[in-house]
DNA sequence: AATTAGCACTCTAATCAAGTGAGTGCTAAC
DNA sequence: GTTAGCACTCACTTGATTAGAGTGCTAATT
């Protein structure tokens, strides 16, 4: 069977009914809606094809037809259009956004929980947003260690990107002012401009001679340094607009909900939605689209998430997501999307 | 009328058995659960005076009766016995409860989130755990400025209780290494040991006589290390079990329940379920349940909170809450927030 | 005087039957 | 190839009936 001009015609007007609505769409709609000027028995015939083909489903025998997971697919990759038209509405979205992230919000979470929360609102799906996190190798920029107590030592580690950690290593031995000072030199003069995969043994063994009678504190703060370079110790997922599931009566379902809720709150899940797409970086300029099982969460099967990655730089990228029912309005969410990134690339870029 | 001890004695049958089937509870099941030995006609007319008297309702005419807010304020306050039968069961949990605390997690930050997914765990409630904060001002320990980039410098502020905070400073001017480090003596001779409230007028105008060349960026620096000391900018909430709230019915109804998870998303409303209640600085020591309304949040109005508040120095305070449905297991809840405060309090004062 | 047995009454929740309506598939006519 | 028409299916609504848990009240009992 072929999958002609009208075919398409007509699986279109069904999904985007069924987008609107909710409801499984029957022929006699499809036959007023269109501008095919066919019959509702005509409409019938061509869906039963369509049904035969997968693309669409009836959810009891006397009952409308709905999309199958293929069906949004095809919607997805071929049917949908951006809505070009309106332009000057993606304009004046886009200024929104801009005129937002340029606030004066310094602190980089901020921004992040902020940008979620404006997606939510103005999406009516539920938000994620990864933090930046490098694929290569960080750098390191420099390290700065003083003493806070007596057996306590505060390290201030900043990577490429000026990414700030803290880390405070408690001491065995006491130690002074003095020596802190000549730690600092050391590393300084050792470390800077090194990923974590260039400290390696010889480096360790030379730095170790060098101080001799602190060897295991060396050790200690390298390790230390080395964790905080691998950066996946403070990996974070903000998220937003969660209840928002509950505006889709098809995830509304206690035991549904409660899962997709879960599957929130617990933000290392979340991560296997967002990362690990192996294609992904592949395709970084693009807006992905994963639909029902497609998105490999079990917890997320009734869902589909669109995410876009964007990028502070070079190498150094996070990913923002939108979760919703199936039937999301998948045209204004990769604008949104298209949106938010473009404004958060932006923003970052100026900071370099 | 008078509440005489059989009276107490039913109204404790009635909650208790409420507490734990979740289902009105009628004047035959009070006649033989109890050692009381009456017949549930005279079940009855007590019943009958205890409605009277507001402590507990039926849902319709002809249903058994659940305590209302005033019945479950009595039993908390007055007819709630703690487990100290069991000693040896606290004693167990105590001692899980250290074990899992005296694991190596040298980041507050993931301690906390720890302890509320235990505590979520452990009783099948909703938790939430306040990053802690200061109540009187806080007081600088050092401040340690570096250069980032030509025109960013970081300010590294230490307060007093190790708590550590990083900001950076995008400047008008370019600036070299060396005035870096003396204005880093500058301040550390100037600001150390005092607190927000101290750093007034005089001061500054005298620093930025003695850095005339950069009177700006020493207002800067000092603006931002005010900020960072008032600290209400990064205060915290943690949460776990969420989607607990899902295994009580009265509480899994779509809209009920979307609010709750609503306002545990948004982390500034929990903030008025665990801050504000001002008694609760004189109540230090104990534990606060609130009932329904008490909370005095809306959406919580199904709900009971319990918290606690621990310690980690005098006067820098955090809370933990428990939250879930009025007919929660009082005594269990009360039992493991004082594991999880004393163990919380004794693992900071250890860090002193 | 307090307690209890007994009974009529109330109200919820579950079950069932009948009716409604949206939608289908199929056949025959256009 | 398209459409009108019709029988059929199935979810959903409505109303009626029933069962059961529990009550309040009265009269009998201790």
């Amino acid at each position: 069977m072929e999958l002609d001009e009208r075919k398409l015609k007509i699986l279109n007007a069904v999904i985007k009914n069924y987008l609107e609505t909710g409801e499984p769409v029957g022929s006699r709609t499809i036959s007023k809606y269109t501008d095919l000027n066919l019959s509702s028995a005509t409409i019938r015939n061509e869906m039963a094809d369509l049904e035969e083909m997968g693309y669409i489903i009836q959810p009891h025998t006397s009952s409308g037809r709905i999309p199958t997971d293929l069906g949004y697919r095809l919607y997805v990759d071929n049917l949908m259009k951006e809505k070009e038209t309106k332009l000057d509405l993606k304009e004046r979205k886009l200024h929104e956004v801009q005129e937002f992230l340029n606030d004066k919000v310094e602190q980089v979470e901020e921004l992040l929980q902020n940008t979620a929360k404006l997606l939510a609102n103005n999406t009516n799906y539920a938000t994620m947003i990864t933090s930046p996190i490098s694929h290569r190798g960080r750098r390191l920029k420099f390290i700065q260690l003083s003493l806070l107590e007596e057996k306590q030592l505060l390290c201030v580690i900043v990577a490429e990107g000026n990414i700030i950690k803290n880390r405070i290593i408690t001491l065995n031995e006491t130690i002074d002012n003095e020596t802190v000072l000549k730690l600092n030199i050391l590393f300084n003069t050792s470390l800077n401009g090194l990923s974590l995969e260039e400290m390696n043994i010889g480096l360790i063994s030379k730095m170790t001679g060098q101080a001799a009678e602190h060897m295991q504190l060396v050790r200690d703060i390298i390790d230390v340094v080395g964790l905080a370079l691998a950066d996946e110790e403070d990996f974070k997922v903000y998220t937003s607009g969660t209840t928002n599931i509950f505006k889709y009566p098809e995830l509304s379902e206690s035991s549904t909900a409660s899962e997709i809720i879960n599957t929130f709150e617990e933000k290392k899940l979340l991560t296997n939605l967002l990362v690990d797409k192996e294609d992904a970086s592949q395709k970084k300029e693009e807006i992905q689209v994963y639909i029902g099982n497609e998105t490999s969460v079990q917890s997320m099967k009734d869902c589909s998430v669109v995410t876009a990655t964007y990028e502070i730089e070079e190498g150094v990228t996070g990913t923002i997501g939108i979760i919703g029912p199936k039937r999301m309005d998948y045209e204004k969410v990769v604008e949104a999307l298209k949106a938010v990134k473009s404004q958060l690339d932006d923003r970052f870029k100026k900071h370099d």
